[in-house]
DNA sequence: CCCATTGCCTTGCGGCACAAGATAGTCGGC
DNA sequence: GCCGACTATCTTGTGCCGCAAGGCAATGGG
């Protein structure tokens, strides 16, 4: 066969990821100053599959080029190459407050139509 | 300007989009057969802001090439051009099912995440 | 006959997650 | 001392997809 392998629901994520990873590594690093793998394995645990670090590290750049982040380096202390550590700025958590209500918005309306058919009456929005 | 106006929200709601998009079509097709103006409309009512139709009729045509739906045409009740309506195949409805599950425990997980660090001590500024 | 409305489709653009690989700093084994 | 392993960051090339803008087709009314 030639290359057919959809992996559907593996493409899936890859996708949905795109709205929401900015705004996870800004909550992560609200929380308090992280550096790039911390994040990566924080994603995990929270129950994202792993998300890259080719993936991580641009974005990372991005949002710090954007003001929305800081970064300064520290050595670490395992022994191994210095970190990288970012905190939100001013802007950051801005940001970060206007992607949260973005996001609820955007969930609760598509949670609505994926089971809008399922049933018709009786639905809050929290 | 090469450049400019990030349009923060604007663009995440874009992103946003490529994760469900697909499934919320799937979703209001599954209710019934729908053609692409309609489908338009429905998200719009559905809660999202509109979709542009620039993105909804490759998806359909997509779609169909991947087998998850079907199409026929019939002549518009009102006048105008006829419209190409689309319905469920076995594995667009299988598709259906897997994807609002992926959708469920992305949108948990995410969740998760972006609200995990609300309350601590002290959120003041608002 | 002409034109507005309805409805479908295509092109060019830009952004982003990802895989794979390069780079750098530190440590332990030999 | 040198080499390999580990930690950690950064870069390049690829493919995907929503979007804006524009074009085509069919119908019916002025």
């Amino acid at each position: 066969m030639t290359k057919e392998a959809p992996a559907t629901g593996d493409q899936r994520r890859t996708q949905l990821l795109r709205g929401v990873l900015d705004l996870c590594l800004l909550s992560l690093i609200e929380e308090r100053p992280r550096y790039g793998f911390e994040l990566a394995e924080a994603l995990a645990a929270g129950g994202l599959e792993p998300v890259s670090d080719g993936s991580i590290y641009p974005l990372l750049a991005r949002m710090e080029r954007a003001g929305l982040i800081s970064s300064y380096r520290a050595p670490s202390p395992t022994g191994g190459a210095p970190r990288k550590y970012y905190r939100l700025t001013d802007a950051g958590c801005a940001e970060l407050g206007r992607g949260r209500a973005d996001w609820l918005a955007f969930a609760g309306s598509a949670g609505r139509i994926l089971t809008a058919t399922t049933q018709s009456t009786g639905e809050h929005s929290t």
